[in-house]
DNA sequence: ACATTGTAGATCAGTTATATCCACAAATCA
DNA sequence: TGATTTGTGGATATAACTGATCTACAATGT
């Protein structure tokens, strides 16, 4: 079980976004380039995002990508949903009465880690990135 | 991302393992039967826990698999990782700098589902499955 | 108009998951 | 010993998913 590589490259990307002045959009070639894929299957990846509403697009001229909400308000839990999509990581495969016992000790699990990445914002990982600097 | 289908098999063989007399072992072929798989190929996947020392098996008639560690020293930790491997959810695909403030996070948020994951004994799941009947 | 930039569609290769069948090894028992 | 029962390993098939690219098109700014 992995997070795919698009989920990394969403998450690599809302980091540079953050990081990158407000004010103007950042293209989505110079994305890809730091990246190293090609600009369609970024593009496909961050319109996701867009469509989640964290970011917002611009074409022509000076076009790109930029936050669309508050850094503060955009956690890791948002970026892996938007990418991951929102299911959970187990379904009992049986049919032996109403609740599976598996089944709620996994999703106790999976709620732990969601809960620690829900309070995680990309505001608190940008100051954590400039400290490292 | 999910966890597997071998996955679930596992875990679901478990509960039937703790919850069956000790002193017996339980043929592949019953416990193929009750989900619904090919007997082989639970096989496989119960090799995995008879190689991490969960369950021991026995050739010939009356054999078949059982507990060997106690059902209190095994944790649904151990099941998932002989199943799915013990890889992380995440890896940086990025060369930037030495440790990637992302991957602190994800790995962070991994551990305490792995904690919750690590403190549920199949004896614990054994009490809730006779209370739910 | 023209250049720039994001988007949608088609497509494709490679990998992984799921699953089965068959042949074989190991153990029991007559 | 020989027959039967039961687990194991190998080969194989297939379906699904992931990762990725190219081309054509839509939208925007100068």
């Amino acid at each position: 079980m992995k997070y795919s590589k698009a989920t990394n490259y969403a998450l690599h990307t809302m980091l540079f976004l953050v990081a990158a002045p407000p004010d103007k959009p950042v293209g989505v070639q110079q994305l890809a380039e730091q990246q190293r894929v090609s600009p369609t299957y970024l593009s496909k990846i961050l319109t996701k995002l867009v469509k989640a509403g964290m970011i917002e697009s611009a074409s022509g001229a000076n076009g790109g990508y930029r936050l669309k909400r508050n850094s503060k308000e955009i956690s890791f839990l948002d970026i892996i949903h938007a990418i991951e999509g929102t299911a959970s990581l187990f379904d009992c495969s049986l049919d032996h009465g109403p609740e599976c016992p598996i089944q709620q000790v996994v999703l106790l699990a999976e709620e732990k880690m969601e809960e620690h990445l829900r309070n995680q914002t990309m505001a608190e990982l940008a100051q954590k990135m400039k400290m490292s600097l």
